[in-house]
DNA sequence: TACAAAACTGAGAATCGTTCTCAAATTAGG
DNA sequence: CCTAATTTGAGAACGATTCTCAGTTTTGTA
């Protein structure tokens, strides 16, 4: 008996499941479910979002000041690093071997053991690059 | 009439010169200036911290749930990764050059361009690894 | 040196995202 | 079914940050 199985979380997974590749604050997801039939409590929300993203489900980033979540597309998706776009939002994946031997790499020389779940690198992507080729808009926050 | 010189923001500089490599929260700032001599307000520091980051003189990052700041000294500590322990909080800098050879390897592999001011890898370090040699407790705060 | 406008300060109130509490409801195994 | 383990939800509590506003400091100018 480790987990029980609700309507609340399928709800919750399967609007994350529509919204994809935009990250998703727990006010929006909130105000989403309410809408249409199946709301669930805040607190509920919170505490689901915060349980997903211990397992590696969801992807959380931080926006200003609150968080935002994205449901981390299929199955073996924990299991290798995640590069975000911070210009278009796109999640990219890492290859499962290139992230092994990256984290290897740090531990061998740091001593430091990565974190697969907790550990989202943060950059530009290739279409985004050759798009904005000058034009960088910052945000006085760091992450 | 841009800009006023103040005692209170050459205080908060004086001590972030001191405090060097450890980012420190407005609190850790207050409660350090407020014990030397030199107190300013809350809301002040706030303010500073705030606005030297936008300028680009702190660098910020986010720690589970508030901000913490650190002077950009020279010119080489935004020229690296951090990497941050999320048991005992301590913040490690991975070397120069190991850094720049991880950016070139993912952008070989993915052509995707990591960004070293946004980027903070989450994990374990060796100490504390050390002591909790078993039982792993995971913060979900992905960021 | 005096003055006034602009910028800065600080104490406390207000805001707002998130976590906590706890009784009630739900789930799964026997 | 029965019962224990787990999950839920409403609201209170919490805590980091921002706002407010009157008073102070700084700076350029006369």
């Amino acid at each position: 008996m480790a987990e029980y199985k609700t309507k609340q979380k399928e709800e919750l997974l399967s609007y994350l499941r529509e919204t994809g590749d935009t990250p998703q604050s727990v006010e929006d997801i909130f105000a989403a479910l309410q809408k249409r039939g199946g709301a669930l409590g805040q607190s509920t929300v919170y505490r689901l979002v915060k349980k997903l993203s211990a397992e590696g489900t969801l992807k959380c980033f931080s926006e200003d000041k609150r968080f935002l979540y994205q449901l981390v597309a299929g199955e073996d998706c924990h299991h290798h690093l995640h590069l975000k776009c911070t210009q278009c939002g796109k999640l990219l994946h890492m290859g499962h071997s290139e992230s092994e031997r990256l984290i290897e790499d740090i531990y061998g020389a740091n001593g430091f053991s990565v974190s697969e779940e907790a550990t989202t690198l943060f950059g530009c992507c290739g279409e985004c690059a050759a798009k904005t080729a000058g034009n960088a808009k910052s945000t006085h926050r760091g992450i």
